[in-house]
DNA sequence: CTGAAAGCGCTTACAG
DNA sequence: CTGAAAGCGCTTACAG
């Protein structure tokens, strides 16, 4: 019972092996008419090209690879099933390699994931695609990549992200349009780039509307629920509280939540609670989470529309190469007016 | 700059190209001294096999495939996780797969799977374990495969499971020993086979300690979170309600937790709740969620042994291929004392 | 214990 | 527009 190869199919066809290889890989140059006859064949015979024969002698793999800090997160999850769906749609097959900086052997274990299986790209997640070290072992395989959602240097690679900034802003303001004036921040794994933007935004928005940002309201986390707990202990836990509160993401929101839930806090009729992600929690949350949906599925999407683009190799700074995609703003049951902004309008 | 082939190891070490595939393998009959030098030239030279010459000539792709139902659970990261980790160390690469029973050509994408890349084997996680048309396409495709947690038939492949109906029961005799009599129970997905013997486990502990189940006590959800969000407000919204509920798994019992804060009841003085899973939100939830650690990972590593023992294929029924891996109950703060019950004792 | 020969199933580089 | 030849880098099946 073989499998039937390249030649079963050029037999049954009448033709060539080469002009076989030609119809399956798309080039051009074939009469219709063969081409025809040939994808007859090819679906008689249910005949599946040899990846490992076409990788040899090709010397491409076909394999990009991702390469995850915490495979388990919710963040990865959804980067991992954007990549995979479209490595499906480009014949493409993604390779999820979790990398412990953590760990003595990291550098080797990128190395010969990508020297091993002879990558044909990689996609570097945060916070692996600001660390230089990675950078340089990834550049030094010679393989193209592509960063998501990186800090600075633009040159580096082509990237894929959103604008965090603008996004920080657009939350802050949904704060201030409810009345919101004394808001407390929580801040993300100051590792991350989006931590600092998300901040900047923040911070933005408050001094453009006139509005200061009380120190001792400002919060450090990173990014997971726990780090988030003795922020909101602090935040409310005294009378001189804020109305609303930002955490950089969903998890350090849901800590809020519960915190204010412990206190006995309202929410949001006493106190508006805000996210960022779009985690599968906030939606599910009680009350469900006000949040910034970041495109996380699609730019993974778009990092490999990039690698497997023939051009990238060598224009990766073309500003093709450089994607902000959309976020949006989901207003959900957290937020609210701003106590006493009721009577107010009343 | 091109890689280092075996040519080029044999000839700077003296041998020829099939002695140094034996080196790489691990073959016997190779000198001591003849495997020593070889092993040298191989790491002065980093020489590294091409997998795609071997998979051509050696039919064998080194490739496993793991079919997930929803690769975006927390479920799915774990396994994932453990898979893939055991796969490193054993020189084989893992491929995800997910799979949609409700796109029209699942099918078909298991099938291209399997055969397009030519795996070695399949891991098969629940609910598509226990469905019979994947049964059969796997098993058309002439792969060995190992299912995780499936729901009967032994005879059909290897399993790797826990024994879940054991654990139910102990979940449910710790409620008991805390004095609780008037236990909920909310019942997983019916599609899983968990579901029917964590239920069966909660009910065969109940009756064996004389105390009876109570039919409104008994709860529909379908392991989601929201599911469990309208079965716990019957529960507990009536003066009639339990001490005690025992959810299926942490995401229902999350949202136990959450309804009882809305109903201000507080757990666990007034009401214990457990769950199952040991979900990362279990840990931190506040309070933090008494549950079952079930050994996702070890499962996953398991079963890549499993497909990577040469006996496997030849003997899948025997016994050293049906494993059942340790649980762990943790107790944490959501389950105390029945109500009442420190009276009786002080 | 070791090696020479053939072949796995494609694609590359040329020719025509 | 099409094809014959060579080769990718291993392993298999034999010999010795």
């Amino acid at each position: 019972m073989k499998d039937v190869s390249i030649k079963d199919v050029a037999a049954r066809a009448g033709v060539s092996p080469k002009t076989v290889s030609r119809v399956i890989n798309g080039e051009q140059h074939v009469r219709p008419e063969v081409r025809d006859v040939v994808l007859r064949v090819v679906a008689e015979l249910d005949y599946r090209p040899n990846i490992f024969a076409r990788s040899l002698s090709s010397s491409r793999s076909y394999l990009l690879g991702l390469f995850l800090d915490d495979p388990s997160s919710g963040y990865a999850s959804d980067v991992q099933l954007g990549a995979l769906l479209r490595c499906r749609e480009r014949s493409y097959h993604l390779i999820v390699e979790p990398v412990d900086l953590a760990k003595a052997n990291w550098e080797h274990q990128i190395e010969s994931s990508i020297r091993g299986l002879r990558l044909d790209g990689a996609i570097l997640t945060p916070p692996l695609c600001d660390d230089p070290r990675v950078i340089e072992i990834v550049t030094a395989a010679g393989i193209p990549f592509v960063r998501i959602s990186p800090r600075g240097d633009p040159e580096v690679s082509g990237a894929v992200e959103m604008d965090e900034f603008a996004a920080a802003i657009d939350m802050t303001r949904h704060l201030i349009d409810l009345g919101h004036c004394e808001i407390g921040f929580i801040m993300g794994d100051p590792q991350h780039d989006s931590s600092r933007k998300r901040y900047d935004g923040f911070r933005y928005a408050m001094t453009s509307a006139g509005l200061g940002v009380k120190e001792s309201f400002m919060m450090q986390g990173d990014f997971s629920m726990r780090s988030a707990l003795g922020p909101a202990e602090r935040l409310l836990g005294t009378p001189d509280r804020p109305t609303a509160i930002f955490a950089s993401n969903d998890d350090m929101a849901l800590a809020a939540l519960i915190t204010a839930m412990k206190f006995g806090i309202a929410v949001p009729e006493a106190l508006s609670i805000c996210g960022f992600d779009d985690a599968p929690s906030a939606r599910t949350a009680w009350p469900s989470l006000t949040t910034i949906r970041q495109p996380k599925a699609e730019m993974a999407a778009a990092s490999v529309d990039m690698l497997v683009d023939p051009f990238y190799r060598t224009r990766a700074d073309d500003e093709r190469f450089h994607r902000l995609l959309p976020y949006e703003l989901i207003k959900r049951q957290s937020t609210g007016r701003a106590p006493g902004m009721d009577n107010v309008e009343a």
